[in-house]
DNA sequence: ACCTGAACACCGTTCAAGT
DNA sequence: ACCTGAACACCGTTCAAGT
């Protein structure tokens, strides 16, 4: 057994990770800054670059970090195929609503971490199930996948501009409008800030997933 | 009529926005910073403030004058409704595809720049046309929102990430996949790369507007 | 009226030196 | 082996001074 030289560690990769999801939550991406980090972890910066690539893995580690931690809903079996679909697109925002910074962080990859990849395998596995060929599921997949994120992205920034004082520059339009031109919006008027504050999530998935069920069948 | 007094400009908001589309082009909103920005231009960073409140005010800018910009497509006055939506979604579609940062912008406010607001009236009006109430309507302009809005920024995301040499963690990932827990992943493997580059968005929006109104006139 | 230089309060990251 | 301080190359923005 080889015995560990040098000097004892005062931090760890799981102290910093800690400490970023506090930052993340009370402050979003934007508050999260290596100088912060360090403070709140109690060392210097450079410090953390000793347990830390560079930011940039330390998103990943937080992403794994928080997807290890979600919990697995159980689906009740007697769903048919295209309501557990459902039932997992809403289990996935309902995982990513409170922390909407994971979908910057994933960015392109169409998925989440390894610990994550029950959502996909779900769908796909449902969508399979229901006729599909695997091509076309992991289709449906995707298109949920990017309902998803931008549907939390949305709402993340719509939370943000409430917070904000500033009269927003969408009531400015509104007030403006020309009758002739778009007479639908006109009409709304006032009733755009109430309307677009609904949440519509689950009416989005369920029209996805029975169009492109509806697609399929008469394709067949 | 008042005299003018005072030094002439050097530079003006024109020249600003122009060399802002040149740089966002160019190097993304990443690269988009005062100080190149004024480089571009022949002055200094602090001259900038002069013509432009601040970086926000400039990138709503950068957004009216693309938008103004935009040609509106002429959808055929033979199509039904419901193709009409998906005429209106899929140009929505290509006039941001090239200008990703252009959601970035957007963030929260559903909708566009005042200049192109013609894209959500012909969504809600055809959407109207084809029997739904207005609130419906706008329900299926926000969700093909959210859906337009995620597909765009993954697609930039993965482009950015095609740039990248190092090897993806989403390689690394579908190397080590258990196939008893996620068997429809692993028989997938190495085609996942190659089923997520396959552009779907139509298929998608198409989905969408047929399951709402599939929706719609069930609930009638 | 417009532009400039110096400055402020930040970033992420590197590197040589300390323990 | 780990941590620290000083430093580098950046940010957006303010402010007093110049033309």
């Amino acid at each position: 057994m080889p015995t560990r030289t040098g000097r004892p560690p005062k931090i760890s990769r799981a102290d910093i990770v800690a400490a970023a999801h506090r930052i993340m939550r009370d402050e979003g991406t934007q508050g999260l800054t290596m100088r912060k980090l360090a403070g709140e972890v109690g060392t210097t910066a450079m410090a953390l670059y000793r347990h830390v690539r560079d930011k940039d893995e330390l998103m990943q580690l937080l992403l794994d970090d928080y997807a290890a931690k979600v919990a697995r809903p159980e689906l009740s079996g007697d769903l048919d195929p295209g309501e557990r679909v459902v039932a997992a697109a809403v289990a996935m925002r309902d995982a990513l609503i409170g922390v909407p910074w994971i979908v910057e962080v994933l960015r392109a990859d169409d998925m989440m971490s390894v610990h994550a990849l029950w959502y996909p395998e779900t769908i796909i596995d449902a969508a399979v199930r229901s006729g599909m060929p695997r091509e076309a599921a992991v289709d449906m997949y995707r298109i949920i996948w990017h309902y998803t994120a931008g549907e939390i992205t949305a709402r993340a920034a719509a939370a943000r501009r409430r917070e904000d004082e500033r009269p927003t520059y969408r009531a400015a339009v509104f007030a403006n409008l020309d009758p002739a031109e778009l007479p639908n919006l006109a009409a709304l008027g006032e009733r755009w800030e109430e309307l677009t504050a609904r949440d519509t999530y689950e009416t989005g998935v369920r029209a996805i997933v029975r169009g492109l069920l509806a697609a399929h069948s008469t394709a067949m």
